[in-house]
DNA sequence: GAGTTTGAAACT
DNA sequence: CAGTTTCAAACTC
């Protein structure tokens, strides 16, 4: 496992060669390494914390991450604080330690420019803070290439300059207005004060410790854990939109916002700003990635507007057709469920139902947060990958072969795989498909011709369709797949929304590497728990891209962090079939015909204690 | 908008 | 673990 020096190493390296490296900018980029952080986290710590139903625990020892991340914070008090002065200070103390500085963290109102929306649980992402940061360092510094030291950083980052440019912008931007995002009320706007930093100052002091462990382990259900801590607020959250891997985050804010401000929730993302800056509970910038990401989203969340369709299905189209896909708005229609089961896509992707569901009888909301976190549990028992990214991701097929980045990207598939019998993997019935990924050996489906990679490995091929099973894949399914994507011409599917967080798995697939990873977002399907982990607050933040990040920084892992520093699963990149799409189980490898895939990936899951679950694992 | 189809989730 | 039922999304008309 790698340890938070070597990535620090890895990327600072690079970067030292800068001109600029004795800004304090400098040293703090360089020192940022958020994905080898993450990845060195002690799962055993990470599930513990992920375990909702003992915040105590979780309250009473920070785990490694909250020492990573305090590692960090660390860097950003040395290396920034001189410049940055105390603003820097506050935000370095929270990770170190956050028992001692709750009250400095969140009681003190005094400090400015803090990004942070933790208190209220605004949106705002850690990666205002790195923004915020470099701003301040800018104002103060005076240095003259700072711009120059970020885009080379970025694009460090961002491993080219396209990329990276997207990122300088926004820092330049942002620097430029002097505005500062500002989570109250999870509102981008600059309305909110801009000396209230902590918008929580209201907040019981436990809820500022939560706060601090969030963004040590953020995970989109993390919130779930902390009943009665951060969520005390719940109420029902008047936001509308939750990203699907955000799970239970938005809603968190939208609680924590409720009781701290009277900032309208607006996750409702009039602005894409809104979304993937300050979607976060979690004000403090973990990362590189933070900031990485809501630079990413930053582009997709201008897609998401707040809006109250007439109905559900409605709303649900009307997002899927601009290209949201499972990004935007999760809500539902269910009607026996009550919303406490998977059936339920809101509760399935963590988050808790709002105004635009239609939902009969619905449980899944924060006045009956034990029911919903005592039926997480449940199912979780049952299946702790349950709440998991319905996706993974493949770091091996993050290698691009060529730039055709419109093909399929094979660095992704249905951890499960799906079962379809008559849609031939071309409508959203099929998870995969529904995911933007390709289907794989996991599959069980018959007659496959996913548009984004067949089970069998080929490539999708317009004129493939005709011949699959007889059926009728005509055009007009070629149409759900354009829908289903509108960026990406229907013969070449990209996964460019895929599931947000997905494990890495290997492939040799053909199909693999086309894919830029830079170019997904996420908006795949729900992602839960453990992607959060690493950046719960990151809700609406791509979780393709911190993957690919990590990846590229980081080729000896081919599992997302998460996964593959929490759990056994860690080495189901090891596992992998010539035919290798699926992907194996640690221990299960050894075996084409897992019992995951026997079981139809069901119940093999309960074999696979390493997802991070939020169930405690005692 | 109502009804149908589909396949995941849940149950037996 | 396989088969069946339930469920709600996806889809069609």
């Amino acid at each position: 496992m790698d340890t938070p020096q070597k990535s620090i190493t890895q990327i600072g390296t690079p970067v030292s060669k800068l001109k600029s490296e004795d800004s304090p900018v400098f040293n703090y980029i360089c020192n940022l390494s958020p994905i080898k952080t993450l990845k060195s986290i002690p799962i055993a710590q990470t599930l513990s914390s992920l375990n909702f139903t003992s915040p105590p625990s979780v309250f009473s020892s920070p785990h490694a991450v909250s020492h990573k991340e305090s590692r960090f914070r660390s860097q950003i008090n040395k290396d920034v604080a001189a410049s940055v002065g105390e603003e820097v200070e506050e935000e370095a103390l929270i990770g170190n330690e956050p028992s001692q500085n709750v009250k400095n963290d969140f009681s003190t109102p005094k400090v400015s420019n803090d990004v942070r929306g933790g208190g209220n649980g605004s949106c705002e992402d850690g990666g205002m803070d790195l923004l915020k940061i470099c701003d301040n360092v800018k104002k103060k510094s005076d240095t003259p290439d700072w711009e120059t030291l970020i885009a080379a950083t970025t694009e460090l980052i961002y491993g080219s300059p396209s990329e990276s440019e997207a990122f300088s912008c926004l820092l330049k931007r942002r620097s430029n207005s002097g505005a500062r995002v500002r989570g109250g009320g999870g509102t981008m706007s600059t309305s909110a004060p801009v000396s209230s930093t902590v918008v929580g100052n209201n907040e019981t002091e436990s809820f500022d410790a939560n706060s601090i462990l969030h963004r040590g382990v953020r995970r989109r259900c993390l919130d779930f854990e902390v009943p009665g801590n951060n969520q005390q607020t719940l109420g029902e959250s008047s936001s509308s939109c939750v990203v699907p891997s955000i799970g239970l985050h938005l809603n968190a804010i939208a609680m924590s916002s409720k009781e701290n401000n009277n900032v309208p929730n607006e996750y409702s993302l009039s602005g894409n700003v809104k979304v993937g800056l300050q979607s976060s509970t979690s004000p403090v910038l973990h990362s590189q990635q933070d900031a990485v990401q809501a630079v990413e989203e930053f582009p997709k969340s201008l897609a998401l507007v707040k809006m109250k369709p007439a109905s559900p299905k409605k709303k649900r189209r009307k997002s899927e057709q601009s290209g949201e896909g499972e990004s935007s708005c999760k809500r539902c229609n269910c009607k026996k469920s009550k919303c406490l089961k998977l059936y339920c896509e809101c509760f399935a992707a963590g988050v808790y139902c709002i105004e635009p569901c239609s939902c009969i009888d619905c449980f899944n909301k924060p006045i009956h947060e034990d029911v919903v976190l005592a039926t997480r549990k449940q199912i979780e028992s049952r299946n702790p990958l349950a709440f998991a990214p319905k996706v993974i991701r493949n770091s091996d097929s993050i290698i691009e072969v060529g730039d055709d980045t419109s093909k399929t990207p094979a660095s992704a598939r249905h951890k499960r795989g799906c079962n379809c019998k008559k849609s031939n993997c071309l409508k959203k019935y099929c998870e995969c498909y529904q995911g933007g990924v390709g289907c794989s050996i996991n599959c069980r489906c018959e007659g496959c011709k996913n548009a984004f990679g067949r089970k069998d490995g080929s490539l999708f091929e317009q004129d493939e369709e005709n011949e699959v099973s007889g059926k009728r894949v005509t055009a007009k399914t070629q149409q759900n797949a354009e829908l289903f994507n509108p960026v990406a011409p229907p013969s070449t599917p990209i996964p460019y929304r895929q599931p947000l967080s997905q494990l890495a798995i290997s492939s040799n697939n053909r199909l693999l590497p086309p894919v830029s990873h830079f170019h997904h977002g996420a908006s795949g399907s729900s992602s839960s728990g453990i992607y959060n982990i690493r950046k719960p607050d990151m809700s609406m933040v791509s979780h393709s891209r911190i993957e690919t990040i990590t990846e590229d920084i980081d080729d000896d892992d081919d599992m997302p962090e998460n996964l593959l520093n929490h759990s056994p699963m860690t080495n189901m990149k090891a596992v992998v079939s010539p035919n290798s799409k699926r992907v194996s189980l640690p221990h299960l490898d050894s075996s084409e015909e897992t019992p995951w895939r026997r079981n139809g990936g069901r119940k093999l899951i309960h074999s696979i204690p390493s997802f991070p679950s939020l169930t405690p694992h005692h």
